[in-house]
DNA sequence: CATGAATGAGAGTTCATTCAT
DNA sequence: TATGAATGAACTCTCATTCAT
């Protein structure tokens, strides 16, 4: 089984150019066209390479949903917010550094979003996806809201149960889609959201 | 989409109430798997009729949805509303009428309505038939501020178009479905929204 | 539901005729290229419809096995060696019935058994399909074998089990298999196996 | 395939045991799955090696099957064999010998048999690679034929064509099948069939 | 020698739709 | 009016194979 650990870093960047290719070509079929209407050749069409080369380098149609939500998930700006929760000082900042956390990635993420948002309800694929990254956003509060009640300050009879439930709920995917039908941009939703948020659960 | 009188009233009937098992159907499918997962054949089995039924007593896929709408704006309640508008003696009654009339259309029509709300972003097909449907219900709401500026009792400064707006916003699709969201009944909704519009709307 | 009994018998009899000369294409097919090798689309070429009157005709690929094996058990061949069992008077009669029952559909058969016989071990579908083919010749054995039991005049100590496992060894698939290898035509090798299965089975 | 005295015999040790291990395992796959159904990466996987190394090691897929049957030709055993048979000193111990051998091959290669003679019907590939191997064998049988001439002893009448056509009938792929099915060990096989042949062939 | 990436060809299957009846 | 049969087009996906490394 002595596998030769044989790295090319030539071959394995051109790779990973061909599959970011391929996901963004997907990403923008999809949010233009729906989902199911999609069809993987019109992806390799768009992304230039062969309709199986869709398949070894990513998977399946279904696989590309997963893919965007993984990449969404492994985004910079969500482990540079994750980093900087542990060096918050005050829930208070725990709040703006969310808030400005999900403004940065629903700017930088918009295409995966809408695609999930837009078709959740009319193909299981997609809605499957769309648990996994609402799952995923989740646990990301659940850390924030664990870091809020160990630096305290919050309003009174505030748990972790209702915290977790009111970050999704001023910062999840619903809310950022009022943003966006509002007509704000994602820094004014920002700071919107955020004092929404800081009225109804920091103390006074 | 007058009839004739003198076809036979027997296969008429007979006709009609295949056309509306076959809607039916197709209704409970596309709300239940999306319209583009739902085949013509599944429809045709639910509704227990041959594949072809479904082309010769409504139409290809797409005329489905069309139907549908149609079926919703011919209901008796839009009728009735309309009716009564003619009779209403003030804005603030006008204002009653639609309320009542969107949700109780909003009852009898939930099945519709959620499958082009639901699936409007991920086909065009059904994002044209959820077209049709929003301008037949802003139509319906160009009476009613017609008729409302004809009684008078309006807040100072608002004209036609500002009202037809207000109107879509507080009795369109987005307002029901946030009744919905938040766990209202219809019923309550339709209070709740109207109390919503004549804060807005009439001169105190 | 009402389904009217609504039968054309020019449709149904066109229908017939393509599903027969579908099935006729893929047991030559089978017989000549293999099961796995043989692509639907060479089948219907072959059959001059479009590859899909071959799904709404008969079914999948596999389905076209199970069709070939349903066609078989319904021969007429069959059914008339059944009817003859019940006015057979000895156990000798019943065994040259089913050596010459065996022998006919053999004859009649041999393009569907060599497919069966030929690429069940090779795949999953042929193995099924042979599987209930074997199956059905069985049952029939066993009715042969309750008849002969009736009639008596059976070898000593001979009891219902026994009697349908040597009916099978000497009717089976694996002895028409050895019939053809030797050389034999169908009519000396039923004459052959008749000999065999009485000089066995029968009291002196 | 002699190999040059000066190549790194570790890399060419290296390399055989990964040829070994890719035939090993396709034997494997095949015999269970079917040749057809069996792709090349389940062997490589199988294997614990790339894809391509199935094709750099071996070749196509084909030629893992004429792989198969080299090795088999070239097997020890075989060798031993056509080696014992100028130093027999009798017709009747040149039966012996092949009938050892072919048990001891059979046994040995029983994977491969099985792959050959189950698919052989299904798939050209493997008609042709049980072509060649029988094609081996038949040569090896025409050896000890001529031998068992030299040596004397036949029956009256017994000529060559004769000797290799009995001695096929005896001791080649289907003799060997009947002992399996018969439920015999090789060891008893070998008997039975030397026993057989012996007293058909040899003068009394 | 062995590898990961990429490919072209083709598979089985499903679909919305139309035709003659 | 409603039907069963048949169709052409499109789909997702798997396959054996080759290339540069």
């Amino acid at each position: 089984m002595e596998t030769r650990g044989y790295t090319s870093p030539l071959r394995e960047e051109a790779a990973a150019r061909t599959r970011e290719r391929v996901l963004l070509a997907a990403a923008e079929l999809f949010a233009e066209g729906g989902y199911a209407r999609t069809s993987v050749a019109a992806i390799a069409r768009a992304a230039g390479v062969a309709v199986n080369t869709v398949y070894t380098s990513v998977g399946g149609k279904s696989a590309l949903l997963l893919a965007m939500v993984d990449d969404g998930v492994a985004d910079e700006a969500v482990r540079a917010t994750t980093a900087a929760l542990t060096s918050a000082t005050s829930a208070a900042e725990v709040l703006r550094l969310v808030a400005r956390g999900t403004s940065v990635t629903r700017d930088r993420r918009e295409l995966t979003l809408s695609v999930l948002l837009d078709n959740r309800d009319a193909h299981p694929d997609v809605a499957e996806a769309a648990r996994v990254a609402e799952a995923e956003v989740r646990a990301r509060f659940a850390e924030a809201a664990d870091r809020m009640l160990e630096l305290g300050g919050l309003r009174e009879g505030v748990g972790g149960e209702e915290l977790r439930r009111a970050l999704w709920f001023y910062f999840g995917f619903p809310a950022w889609r009022v943003v966006r039908a509002e007509g704000l941009s994602w820094g004014d939703g920002a700071v919107w959201l955020c004092g929404q948020a800081s009225d109804s659960l920091l103390a006074r």
